[in-house]
RNA sequence: GCGGUAUUGGUGAAGGGGUUAACACACUGGUUUGUGGUACCAGCACGCAUGGGUUCGAGUCCCAUAUACCGCCCCA
């Protein structure tokens, strides 16, 4: 027997044909609800060169810093499982030139598959988990940031989900986020030491953090914290105005949130989260989807000066949220044909039968371990079959089958010829063409 | 990275130092020598996450490791 177990790494999954029903279900509607809005499928490598993602996420974001899985190759190559989507996107978006000027403006596509971040595993959160992502690049109009929500709320409202939170806010632009950050110093500095140690270590490396943290002390300095709202250039306040404007327009329920703030630093203007407060996810309100405006970053990456915007939805926690919800999700389709083969001169013909049974495009299924018919049909319900072609040694003698209606418990002799040569004729037409064969039969 | 709780069969679990590790579901076989969903009967953990230790004796106590869950940090 087995010498040694083993068991998946720390903060993995592995999925089982039930659930992966579902994923695919969730992957194609976002992948059918995103064509309709013009983005299309990217995919780019799982790993990057290291530089890629601490360039674009920040050199002190918590997941550059410590939630990366990095690594030398062989080749000596500072290499790191990507942790989030848009800076692997952003690079093959320069790398393949698709700034250039015959590409459609704006470049949208987005992205299914596998992140990772060095991190303690709970509930909704792996190390190796799971995003749908979307990006769009080279418009700087607020009719894409409107859009990209709207799109993000049009996917959860198809998948069933209604009693989600929309938190936006705004960063503005590089000037802006500047005049707000030495606000926030100047207002913190004097509270400086009533502060928790983490907003402390915050106040001068990324004082926007503040803003987020969950200490009870933290969050009443915060409350009373000048707004971004208010250090807004004229260009940034005019962008941010045409988005809630256009987010009236559309009717979207949505509610501003000054103090919100991104964990990655490329973010500047419309920054938005999808939250949810299901118990599924722990206690209060969870994010489900985070993204935001990033101009900026594809110069970063070595592009030319060109705008993009896009969200994340972590796959986990979504699944997680569908199912406590009890949304629609797809089960296990039934069976459409079982093949019950009762000794061993009948096993040839019951794989024809299977074979002949799938080429009209059924579904099909067998009994391999030489059973008992009463065992098989036993698995023919768990299966949850339609039909059971029984064949036997006497069946197989005369040339006929038995056709046993699972549902109803009838069951009629049809001429072994006819499975294969009308066998849709005998079960749409069911009731007729049954009827006449019992009739035949007597 | 820090703190807490947990880990017994395919599954849900009982057992809290002393003979053969409850019970239930599922599964397999039989009653029914070729027909499912019911009933009854039988079988089903040489072992209690892994490795050490304490003890005459350890799922049961101690230590370490692994994993899961919860909280913090942070985030999807």
């Amino acid at each position: 027997m087995a010498k040694q177990s083993f068991q998946k790494p720390k903060g993995t999954a592995d999925l089982l044909p039930g659930d992966s029903l579902k994923w695919h279900y969730v992957e194609e509607t976002a992948r059918l609800l995103f064509n309709n809005y013009q983005y299309n499928e990217i995919r780019t490598p799982l790993f990057e060169n290291f530089e890629v993602f601490s360039r674009s996420a920040g050199d002190t974001s918590d997941v550059v810093t410590k939630e990366m899985y990095d690594f030398h190759d062989k080749g000596d190559r500072h290499i790191a499982l990507r942790p989030e989507g848009t800076a692997g996107v952003v690079r093959a978006f320069v790398e393949n030139k698709l700034f250039a000027p015959e590409q459609v403006k704006p470049y949208k596509v987005f992205y299914i598959g596998p992140m990772f971040r060095y991190e303690r595993p709970q509930a909704g959160r792996m190390r190796q988990f799971h995003q749908i992502g979307v990006e769009a690049f080279g418009a700087d109009s607020p009719a894409l940031d409107a859009e990209v929500i709207a799109m993000a709320i049009d996917f959860f409202q198809s998948l069933g989900l209604t009693s989600l939170k929309v938190a936006v806010n705004t960063l503005g632009d590089a000037e802006s986020r500047a005049a707000y950050r030495q606000a926030l110093i100047d207002y913190l500095e004097p509270h400086a030491a009533e502060l928790s140690a983490d907003s402390q270590e915050r106040l001068h490396k990324n004082p926007l953090r503040v803003l987020d943290s969950k200490d009870a002390k933290d969050q009443a300095f915060v409350a009373n914290a000048p707004s971004i709202l208010d250090y807004l250039t004229p260009a940034a306040q005019t962008h941010w105005d045409k988005l809630k404007t256009m987010l009236d327009a559309l009717g979207l329920d949505y509610e501003i949130d000054a103090s919100m703030v991104r964990g990655l630093d490329y973010y500047n203007h419309t920054i938005f989260e999808i939250m949810t407060n299901s118990k599924a996810l722990g206690h209060g309100w969870t994010t489900i989807s985070g993204g935001g405006r990033y101009n900026g970053l594809v110069e970063e990456l070595g592009g030319p000066e060109t705008s993009g915007i896009g969200f994340g939805i972590g796959l986990e926690r979504l699944m997680l949220l569908l199912e406590s919800e009890q949304t629609p999700l797809p089960e296990v389709e039934p069976l459409d044909f079982y093949v019950a083969n009762i000794g061993e001169e009948t096993d040839v013909e019951a794989l024809k039968l299977v074979q002949g049974i799938r080429s009209y495009g059924y579904t099909a299924e067998r009994d391999y371990l030489d059973r008992k018919p009463k065992a098989q049909f036993k698995a023919a319900d768990r299966l949850n079959a339609l039909y059971v072609v029984t064949i036997g040694p006497d069946e197989l003698a005369n040339q006929e089958v038995n056709l046993k209606n699972m549902e109803t418990g009838e069951q009629v002799k049809v001429p072994l010829a006819k499975i294969y040569t009308e066998l849709p004729f005998l079960i749409e037409n069911e009731e007729d063409a049954l009827a006449n064969l019992a009739d035949d039969a007597e």
